[in-house]
DNA sequence: CATGAATGAGAGTTCATTCAT
DNA sequence: GATGAATGAACTCTCATTCAT
């Protein structure tokens, strides 16, 4: 589903709405999965309009029915990952189970989920840095995590399992971010931990930062 | 044998060494001024060599007499503003302090730092996910940052004063991350939380996350 | 992993092949031949991108959709006008005429194609000396010139009609490039000899040279 | 002896006369030495007066005092030299020996001082290539070397030893053209053929093409 | 809808030459 | 005379975007 109601002032004919045919719909499919070759091949900045067009096997013009140019067609690329890296999969949340348990399950789904879109990680973070428009949304997305994890906070404290000196909101976000920049530099830029003991210490952080109560 | 294939490339005047004359070395300093404030102004992608020139007052052709380009004009930047930000002013560390003293001054010494140099940081983070060069210096760097802070959480194991369950390396990344990371968060992305706030939750979060006995 | 290097140097299109639509081929065409008054009026240093493109009326940009740069064309240009040069029009050669008269053909028609060419040829010749590259082109186009004069004078030694004492390699090339170099005097450098006097000489020099048995 | 009377409008300094100083003749001569290793290093074209200056030990600046650019350093260069390269140490030309060792020792020499300065030579091939004034040069140089052949020519058919049909000016330039272009075929472009096998086979055309009595 | 040639503004660089010190 | 920093005119080349077919 494309953006609707955006502030573009006169929408190009891809932005106005769906391609009509099908054959429209094809190509424009193409289109987003070459991009996604060439970002992640080339990064943000080194990848070309015509590579793009050249990797999905269309002339150069054609990327022109569908995007308006680079940020239009990443945008759209993001939307098509979304699902898979904003709802992680912790469907299965052990609700019974204790504090440390559900942090553990969110950390390793989190991270999970990070290894698995590594290069596609690595692609949001750099365009986060180089578009604002980008960076305005990863943070949007991200305080979607923040206030579950701020809301599980608030939760253990009122079960009397969490401190109640900490402030919910900028613990919760200052842990976040640990987790998210951790699985930025061990998977993106390689810093040499493995997976379990990355997960251990971050678990551990946390129970200690929110002095849950042992069992 | 007529001519040759090209010839070896002929290091660049300002590759060579420090200019010769006093009037030179001023020149270089004044560019490296000016290349702060477009940076700053213009972020490093949209900085042109020409209003570097320009800002600094010199011929285009001029600064090409001081440094091979954008990179390099860069590099140089860096290396004039490591003194402030390499090592921050704790000297006074107070040694004989608590721990939790200790990771206070710390942290408040690395935020203020941050805060004194927040365009040049944003710069820097920037720059680091744009160019790969950059990200090796800038980690190398953080890693003297990262290597104080194990020791320090050694120490206090060895002491008897921190949880010897944790792995010292492990979390003295997380733990460094997540203050550095904040920073970003706060002093560049403009989250709001004020920074005594701030400060707290981290210390917080730091003595907690090493289970220091409270005195 | 997040960018790559330099990505691999992308062929520009031109390079690939030849253009795709009838208009391209036109343009590629034009530009050629713009190149050739270019090169021609201007000689190869002088000769800018720039006024290929404006003779051709096209933007200057356009070149580069065609060629990597000055070589470039200037290869594409040899290649075209090869058919003149290389095969001299001496299909017609009197196989079952006399030695001299052979030679005589041959001199007269290689005179002949210079003469028509002399701008193109003193063109080659500078480019030849500028650019190793053509040098080497050069030669192998001579080469194949040389081996034909040399199985001449084979087959004259063995039809007992040339000295047998005379090395045929050495003394075709000796003498090929004689000739060659002569039509660079004249008709380049303007040595005031007439065609037909230079002709002569040249011919009695080779059929002296060979010591061919005068009828 | 600096070149008297030239065309220049306003000589510089350095054209004017020789430098008063002894420092500074000593300079000249070193520029002129380092002119030539950079000429033969890096070619005339991609020579630049930076480092000519740079193989001098002087400043960029000094160059200037003496010289106007690149023509006039060169043309200096080709001054120093002239003397090796136009008397080829034909000294004791045997006289009273035959037609056929006056030749021989004529291309001997020729050869042996053109494989003695093969770079020196290489650059004078280029530059007469690319600066009109210097192939006027080369040809006036070359003149006395053809205006030589061609009274020796002349005497032969005189005292009855060479045919008398042959043209001495084209036979005497057409010889001494190949014999100067196989020297550059040879030394420069690396054609491989012995020394004593070309020597050879260049006298013998010489000998046939002027039907030269055998003894 | 697709094609792909054409456009053209604009950035980076080079280096011969000048000139204040 | 010597120095070497400063100059600035040229030129090359790139690529997003348009548009006639």
């Amino acid at each position: 589903m494309p953006r609707q109601g955006a502030s573009a002032p006169i929408p190009a004919v891809g932005q106005d709405g769906a391609p009509r045919s099908r054959r429209g719909l094809r190509t424009r499919a193409t289109l987003i999965g070459a991009a996604r070759t060439v970002f992640e091949r080339d990064g943000y900045l080194d990848a070309r309009i015509t590579d793009i067009a050249k990797e999905a096997g269309v002339a150069a013009g054609s990327f022109y029915t569908y995007f308006d140019g680079k940020e239009e067609i990443f945008a759209a690329l993001v939307e098509t990952v979304q699902e898979d890296m904003l709802h992680p999969h912790v469907r299965e949340r052990p609700e019974g189970d204790g504090a440390a348990a559900q942090i553990d399950a969110a950390n390793r789904e989190y991270l999970r989920a990070y290894k698995r879109n590594v290069r596609l990680m690595a692609l949001f973070e750099q365009v986060a840095q180089i578009d604002e428009e980008f960076e305005v949304l990863r943070r949007k997305r991200g305080h979607a995590f923040i206030t579950r994890n701020t809301n599980l906070i608030r939760r253990l404290q009122e079960e009397g399992k969490a401190d109640t000196d900490i402030d919910p909101r900028v613990t919760a976000l200052a842990l976040s971010t640990m987790v998210s920049r951790m699985a930025y530099l061990v998977f993106v830029l390689g810093e040499r931990i493995p997976f379990e003991r990355l997960l251990e210490n971050l678990n551990m952080i946390w129970v200690n930062a929110l002095r849950l109560e042992e069992p």
